[in-house]
DNA sequence: GTCTATACAAAGATAGAC
DNA sequence: GTCTATCTTTGTATAGAC
């Protein structure tokens, strides 16, 4: 447990930012996070953009990482590609709930940051996907096969707080609401293939 | 054409808040957005924080208040109910791509802003939807019912930047993308049912 | 009601001692 | 490498003239 300087302060800004976003957050609430002192910022890092980069990217990656090697992957079939990602979500997810609205909308207004990560074309087409689909009889689209997957999987974790505030949802049952639908979610993804 | 002062910031608000988040956005980029003098913004409505308070629970109200007088009426199925919501919101959200995600993500920090508006509860409970699909004799749960549409629904104008930064999906063919997704979500989220 | 000018506070960045 | 102190910029709010 012997983490440098650097690590405290990118740990503590990963905290900070996800949390509050960019734009709320100050260098300052990070300094305090990491216990250290306020200079040491851009010492290490020149700027608050800087630090922001690194800890985004990061998180990018975390969140949208997962998707292409899962289901590029020829062997996998195609109900466990939708089993596999739902459920690796769901875990990532309940540990990080503040990650894909932070993600999300941060990408909104900095479309720029993500290019270079984007050009990496991980996601670039999914000939795998449309051959298994293709192979079933299936006619839906790639990407609407991907995006129903990501939607029922994410959306939940997004509107939290909107249908806990509304009472529809209580907190203390959001762990096992999303472990239900973890159950569900590959049933009602094969569903709309037919 | 004749909007007063008043009018004026509050619209030029709305674009800046609804664009940028609550942070980010300086009072001065609504003063420039309205062509009007940064003084007046405090003179009309004391603070940014007032003003930003009218504007978000506006875009609350327009992005979630449709939903409970659509579910809540007993004389509409519950297909109907399906496509109205799909169709409404399609609509609405190809004219304001960054409602969703800039309500939701202000929601996830500003929790205690809404509860006025929460607590009419507009969402609480619904009884009616719960017997529709009790009388069809779907097992499905009310939450995960309205969860799935709604998340089939807007999750595409949530993710557009990712999807289309990815190469998946171009700026030109989401309309289209969105569309096409319309008619066929009513079906997907049938077939979640059986 | 509206504007100019400015005060005041907060936040990012840096200089220089240790 | 780290700290204290400080500079500069930016952002919110207000005073006072018109």
């Amino acid at each position: 447990m012997e983490l440098t300087t650097q690590e405290k302060i990118i740990e503590a800004a990963r905290n900070v930012f996800t949390k509050k976003g960019y734009s709320a957050t100050r260098t300052r609430d990070i300094a305090e996070e990491s216990g250290l002192n306020l200079a040491l910022i851009n010492y290490h890092f020149q700027s608050k953009d800087n630090l922001f980069k690194i800890v985004i990217l990061e998180k990018f990656e975390v969140l949208f990482g997962m998707i292409s090697p899962i289901l590029s992957d020829a062997e996998i079939s195609l109900e466990e590609k939708i089993e596999s990602l739902v459920s690796n979500y769901t875990k990532l997810l309940l540990d990080n709930e503040h990650l894909p609205i932070f993600v999300l909308n941060e990408l909104k207004s900095n479309e720029q940051i993500f290019e270079k990560v984007l050009q990496n074309a991980r996601m670039l087409s999914q000939p795998i996907i449309e051959k298994q689909l293709k192979e079933r009889g299936f006619k839906i689209s790639t990407i609407n096969f991907i995006m129903n997957i990501v939607s029922l999987t994410l959306f939940p974790f997004i509107s939290k707080p909107l249908f806990v505030s509304s009472g529809l949802l209580k907190e203390e049952e959001f762990n096992n609401f999303v472990m239900d639908r973890k159950q569900h979610i590959p049933t009602w993804v094969m569903n709309t293939l037919k």
